[in-house]
DNA sequence: ACATAGATATGTTATAAAACATAATTATAA
DNA sequence: TTATAATTATGTTTTATAACATATCTATGT
């Protein structure tokens, strides 16, 4: 219970994306009699596609990709999730089966609400409704920009996007230039529609023309506005 | 005024979609008041991305596409709209200028509400924002769809997706297998992401496997369980 | 430390689809 | 009606990227 407390005050403490503040302390009291703690191994797949949809997932601490696997083992990730963010609910308000798989990119620590108390709570309190429409609206517009950008740009425009969709979902280390995601050069793939030989060659041409350094996993953006212009033009 | 009644008149009658029969009569007096009939000719632009969303828009009678502009005159087709469903509100709640633009594919009627008075009734009445949870949430998981078909299968299989999303959107003629929709070979392409040459080429090479018959832009669809195969498969 | 598997790197070949070219139709307007 | 533009149709060439093939490097566990 104490690390319950813990973990929700860790929500509290976010301005952003934050459902807590918006609720009553009733409201907050039966939340968090039936808030479940779960921790996640490194690549734990935490819903997978065609599954029924029952619990809101709040990620607390670590990294956690939204995908969909596709023709062919191919697999593409669709959004990138941080702490404290909630996801897992669109399926449930359109009354479908996923279509997507949530799985944690490393180590992680996740809240589970079950979405029958969030509906109760939605219908008494018109805030919680708007946090989720505003979500879902940026989402899809998210998603709508994710198809041309995938379907009409070439190699070097896609993973340019990918690094910097990694920039802006989980920022710099301490040096302003480290990413601080260290993910396989199988997921930088799946994350811009391509193969894995084409993200390491794409990787090193840019290390070549000194846009970024890489060391391992560990990736450092050197010329941020360069990877700006070649996501917008070739 | 009587034609906008009978605009309004038809808005209720469609069972799906339909925000007016969760209205309240004083709800309602207050749309009518400033509900603003349009009609568009073909291939008028509705709305245009960067533009800031100020309407709710009902399409009346016509077809409407949602698109998006690429690199080098490339179009991408998101999403159709048939009498009577709503769009245009996605940018306004998600606080940013439009993503994609709006356009009548032939002659269109449509209503427009100012999003403005929108927000005022949902906060009044939850019904009416989780009609917009619904559909978001819906067409949310329609574009994460997207990105994987369209990104990862081939030619036929786009094509075959295009063709089965044009009969789930407007259906067949009275003759059960003429699509209700003549749309140009160009936009065809742009609904399933290729050149209008390779649409043409594809087209022709469904006829030949007698998949489906051309008639200028009249496609009557011979072999549906083929065509759901192809988009499944190769 | 070593063995083994998994990840990364890079060169080569094959191929799907774009780009280009040119007719043949079909609309649209003068 | 004729002229002009737009659309549809096909054939040919080019190209971006997948697929394949190895080799090297790096974890992970014994």
């Amino acid at each position: 219970m104490e690390i319950i407390k813990k973990a929700l005050e860790k929500v509290v403490s976010e301005d952003l994306a934050d459902i807590w503040s918006i609720l009553e302390s009733d409201q907050k009291r039966r939340i968090v009699e039936v808030f479940e703690m779960h921790d996640f191994k490194k690549n734990q797949v935490i819903y997978a596609e065609r599954e029924a949809p029952e619990n809101l997932w709040v990620l607390l601490k670590g990294k956690v990709k939204i995908y969909k696997d596709g023709m062919g083992g191919r697999s593409q990730i669709l959004r990138l999730i941080r702490p404290v963010q909630y996801f897992g609910y669109r399926a449930f308000f359109a009354e479908e089966p996923y279509v997507s798989s949530a799985a944690a990119f490393e180590p992680s620590t996740l809240g589970s609400i079950p979405m029958k108390l969030v509906c109760d709570l939605m219908n008494e309190n018109s805030k919680l409704m708007w946090f989720f429409i505003h979500e879902l609206s940026r989402n899809l517009g998210g998603s709508d920009t994710q198809i041309v950008n995938l379907t009409q740009k070439h190699i070097r425009g896609r993973l340019a996007d990918a690094l910097l969709v990694l920039i802006e979902n989980y920022g710099y280390e301490d040096d302003d230039s480290t990413l601080r995601i260290y993910m396989a050069r199988e997921d930088l793939a799946s994350l811009s529609n391509m193969t894995t030989s084409n993200a390491i060659r794409t990787l090193s041409l840019f290390v070549n023309e000194k846009i970024i350094t890489v060391d391992g996993r560990r990736i450092r953006i050197l010329n941020e506005p360069m990877l700006r212009k070649i996501s917008k033009f070739g």
